[in-house]
DNA sequence: ATGCAAATAGTAATTATTACTGTTTATAGT
DNA sequence: ACTATAAACAGTAATAATTACTATTTGCAT
């Protein structure tokens, strides 16, 4: 199954998103993640914002997690990894420890699915809101 | 750490309610649900359900999954367990492989955060959508 | 340099959900 | 059974996140 060819173009603006994305350790939403990149294009679109955000994470270039509390948040690091998200301040972090891929061999057969990948995300309280 | 006592008081629109999620083995949206109540109470409100549901989602009685589609599902099934969605039919299915609680244990040594649980969801083609 | 489709800014529309308000109703105390 | 009280309600308005639309700008192949 071979991806549509599209002949995706240049702009600004997609490199200045992407590389907001790259150098933060936070896990940004799309309005955040716009009120950074006006401090370098200050009339950029929020819907370019989200526009290129969609396009670079079906294109497999950034990550969207569901943070679970009703916004999309965008990873610069693509490779599939585990969050949390803190019930207290609601950030995300990532979470280091190895993708199960056997897990998802596992439930392609008890269930007859084909499945692409599987994500994990942990709820709780973070080392900083614990210690107040 | 104690819950807040709230003397609750019986509805039939929540009984009606917790009916509807439990008879199902679909993870049923909140207008979905919404739409099955109706034919037993026609002028129950849209507020009325989403109330409940957040109600009876907060005192475990039911299971609140975000479907990582911007829509949240309900689960008659308090127990925690894990779910698949199909990027085809976005139809949402448990999955029936055990909760991996030792994974909580190893994230809070890890990460110094305190882990309350975890949840995790497949993404695939359903059995059903893989035959067409 | 020119043409064309991709990408954009700005705005309007949509969708899911929550908040508000005046009315109804379950239930505890008489 | 009667009454008072606050929980729950229906109906509607408001909010928040996201997507769609449109006329204009711009990257890039010829």
């Amino acid at each position: 199954m071979q991806e549509i060819e599209t002949k995706r173009r240049y702009s600004k603006q997609r490199e200045c998103i992407l590389n907001a994305l790259r150098q933060t350790k936070r896990h940004p939403s799309a309005s955040s993640i716009y009120d950074e990149v006006r401090k370098e294009i200050p009339n950029i679109s929020l819907g370019t914002v989200y526009r290129n955000l969609s396009e670079l994470s079906t294109g497999g270039e950034i990550l969207k997690i569901d943070a679970g509390d009703g916004t999309e948040r965008y990873d610069g690091c693509a490779e599939p990894h585990y969050h949390m998200i803190c019930r207290c301040c609601h950030s995300v972090s990532d979470i280091d420890v190895p993708y199960l891929k056997d897990l998802d061999k596992q439930v392609e057969k008890i269930s007859g699915a084909d499945i692409a990948f599987h994500s994990v995300l942990f709820s709780g309280t973070c080392e900083r809101c614990k210690n107040n």
